[in-house]
DNA sequence: CAGGAGTATGACGGTTTCGTGACAACCCGA
DNA sequence: TCGGGTTGTCACGAAACCGTCATACTCCTG
């Protein structure tokens, strides 16, 4: 599912937008200041962007000119200016594409494929990093310390889970529902596993410091 | 110097689309009809393409999904209709952006711009490097060591698919889809072909460098 | 410090997954 | 029509994996 990070002031149309974008499928997050989208951004890198040009302290275009310099996420400008002035401006600023407001949620969608379609090639596989450990999702892959880690289906899945919601308690309920899509089932299936996680990704099992207990809640992942 | 192949009918707009081009420092070639136009991209494939919707003989969607068949070349729709459903069509069949008459050259100048930076970023595709190995999809040929391997059909699609997603794991019912292009169908079928498919490409078909088996996901070809 | 709830871990049998060889159907050029 | 090359299906063995259970350990509370 492709992540878009929408950064946009008016409270009505970041919510309507937002709405309108998980409708169609897409895992959004929001921010209402150029400044909290670029940190979003950096902290957890969504496949594309949405900005709006008129915000608050930093404006869009500076936003545009700070997510290029971080890399090369596609940015889709959604504006009420019309100008031609404008829209040259965003482009040259780095943007891939203009849109003008109000936004056909349709155009808006079939825009973002056609610009997904283009940028695919050239997105690095996407990681999630936590100290010594990677976690590459679409790679299939877990790096400790540079070297691959060999784990099972249902240990990557596993981390996966954990990884996606790091810092974060998950229940063993929660993490039965997700992982093995089961809606019910012995809780301490989970325990086994995660004790096999942590012998391949722990250095010292009996004190991991990756997965971690919450006694009587769950697990987690320390970032 | 970029060049840039507008396919228009009407010849007053043809002409001045190509003379504010020229303008800007661009190579033009133009023609009338999607015929010519694919005619003409075929012979000599410009950068970029310009095409009107409303078009004798073949239309503009028919004229998209001809360039697009042939190539990526990046595609800019400009046409008098501003309906959604005729952007999200046009979109849809393999444009990359979508003006509506009248257009400003400013604007129209910065999107080709900014399409050519995106373009060329995940452009470099007429060969593929792994190690020893490379990949040319356009030529349709593999090299390991320098010379040339004899790969069937299936073999060298199945290799380009797993190329262009290189480190990243391609479960083996995305692979039936993208390369059988079944919607169902027996997975073992991937497990044989991937298994000739070694018998030519690595040194140890048992001990694969290339292409390496993700126990539980599917396949991918390792960086 | 005793008891209990919660958590960790090692062992084991059944199951799943993967690689491979065999084979028949098919395509296509000679 | 023939024959070589290619393709999809099947079956089998080896290896990896999974879930369960029993047991041991840890933490908290009274």
């Amino acid at each position: 599912m492709a992540s878009v990070l929408v950064i946009e002031d008016d409270d009505r149309i970041r919510l309507s937008l937002t709405l309108a974008l998980e409708d169609e499928g897409y895992g959004v997050r929001a921010a209402a200041t150029a400044e909290d989208g670029l940190a979003e951004h950096r902290q957890d890198p969504a496949d594309t962007v949405l900005v709006d040009l008129m915000l608050p302290g930093l404006d869009g275009y500076d936003c545009i000119r700070g997510l290029r310099r971080d890399g090369d996420v596609p940015i889709v400008v959604v504006s009420a200016r019309s100008d031609t002035h404008d829209i040259v401006a965003a482009l040259e600023a780095g943007a891939d594409d203009y849109l003008i407001k109000p936004v056909a949620i349709k155009e808006l969608t079939a825009r973002l494929r056609a610009l997904r379609r283009r940028s695919r090639a050239a997105l690095p596989v996407p990681a999630l990093t936590f100290g010594d450990l990677e976690v590459r999702p679409l790679a299939g892959e877990v790096l400790l310390r540079g070297e691959p880690v060999a784990l099972t289906r249902t240990e990557f899945r596993l981390l996966c889970e954990l990884a996606e919601h790091a810092g974060q308690v998950l229940s063993r309920q929660q993490l039965l529902n997700r992982v093995w899509e089961y809606d019910f089932g012995d809780e301490r299936l989970v325990d086994v596993h995660i004790g096999r996680l942590r012998q391949k990704i722990e250095d010292e099992p009996g004190a991991p410091r990756h997965v971690v207990t919450v006694r009587g809640l769950g697990y987690k992942l320390h970032r």
